[in-house]
DNA sequence: ATATCGTCAAACCGACCGGTACCATCTCTG
DNA sequence: CAGAGATGGTACCGGTCGGTTTGACGATAT
């Protein structure tokens, strides 16, 4: 949920101005509760533009939900690699996440929360784009496991079950995600348990 | 997500049958993608007669939602007091949502996912009944927690942390639940993950 | 028989939806 | 300077949204 830092702001790119503010209105209230007009408005562009840059909207959302993923992933792996090897490392993932649903304008998993809005579409494989956003959310939850096995395999001795500890951490990582976006109160708490729970899942590793 | 065994199944109630339907078809497709025109069609009631018996469109989610939230705990303290006392018993409660992940039309749970649609509107407190909704989402947790609290008091010995390990419990079963609504292919190997942690938890307690 | 109640279909409302056409403007490149 | 391309503003398209109105129909109870 960061602002990427490598990215440049705002270069007068539109391209750029209305993924940034497609993603925040998308984020904030849903994809369903947006329109067209008003990302274009809040992106400073006209709607003529918003749709030279993307075929359609479901286009458009697509393009918001693969670059969210994107950069979660970055962030979690640039934010987790300053952490020794090890447990530790595993553990700064929940830290992250915690300065995370701390943050007020927090709602959740950006990419869960897009896959619950589009839920209807992405199913019979009616659009390009509702797959195309079917396939994001698969990778993204895949992209979890891979980091988590990765991480899991510096542990000295490593897991025997890496595979199924990664899908555990993952369970606990997006279930902690889920109540904290419901109950914005206890998020701190909600991680507090899962970051513990975590920890004694690697310490009883087998 | 069964079908409420005590209850009468079409006695030409309307409102029953609006809320039958309007069930469906917001887990199905998501409150926003689903008009009250189609909700009146699939219910065999006229538009007049739903809005005799709801105020408006949010009223009808909040009774939804509501109904749900009460029609699965009723469903998990029915199912779980089965089953011994103890740990069996709250791993019980994972079997009980393996058979319902495996439905062919699981889609998650359907208080969180109502609350991811309507999440603008509850917010600033606009509506009535969307703050009615996040009430209830509220409630729901909250009644996870105090089913989770009560079946770990009947432990042998009883855990010392009985809030924080039942808040974790919390935390495996809605990520098991929102991981599987995303990966429906994986929701029983997600689920088993997470019902091995419980155990884990559980036989590590404090 | 009359009155009441819930129901129905259909037309209708203003607002907004996603998406397009048209044209004036601006800014880069040559 | 000239031309090309991208942009923005505005009006517009058909369709659907949540919600309302009207008037008739069939019960049920007095």
């Amino acid at each position: 949920m960061p602002v990427a830092a490598g990215e440049t702001l705002d270069p007068r790119r539109t391209r750029r101005r209305i993924l940034d503010a497609a993603a925040e209105l998308f984020y904030a209230r849903g994809v369903n509760a947006v329109g067209v007009n008003e990302i274009a408005a809040a992106a400073g562009a006209s709607k003529v533009s918003l749709y030279r840059n993307f075929e359609s909207k479901d286009d458009l959302v697509a393009a918001v939900v693969a670059e969210r993923s994107d950069r979660v992933h970055g962030w979690l792996r640039a934010g987790s690699d300053d952490a020794p090897a090890g447990t530790a490392r595993i553990l700064k993932l929940f830290d992250l996440l915690a300065e995370w649903f701390a943050e007020p304008g927090f709602r959740g998993c950006a990419v869960l929360n897009t896959a619950v809005d589009t839920r209807a579409a992405s199913r019979s494989g009616e659009r390009d784009a509702a797959r195309e956003i079917a396939t994001t959310v698969h990778r993204h939850l895949e992209r979890y496991l891979e980091l988590l096995t990765e991480l899991l395999a510096e542990l000295e001795p490593p897991p025997t079950d890496a595979d199924f500890l990664a899908r555990q951490l993952l369970v606990l990582i997006e279930g902690a995600t889920a109540v904290a976006a419901a109950r914005p109160d206890e998020a701190t708490r909600s991680l507090a348990a899962a970051r513990a729970a975590a920890a004694a899942l690697i310490a009883g590793r087998s």
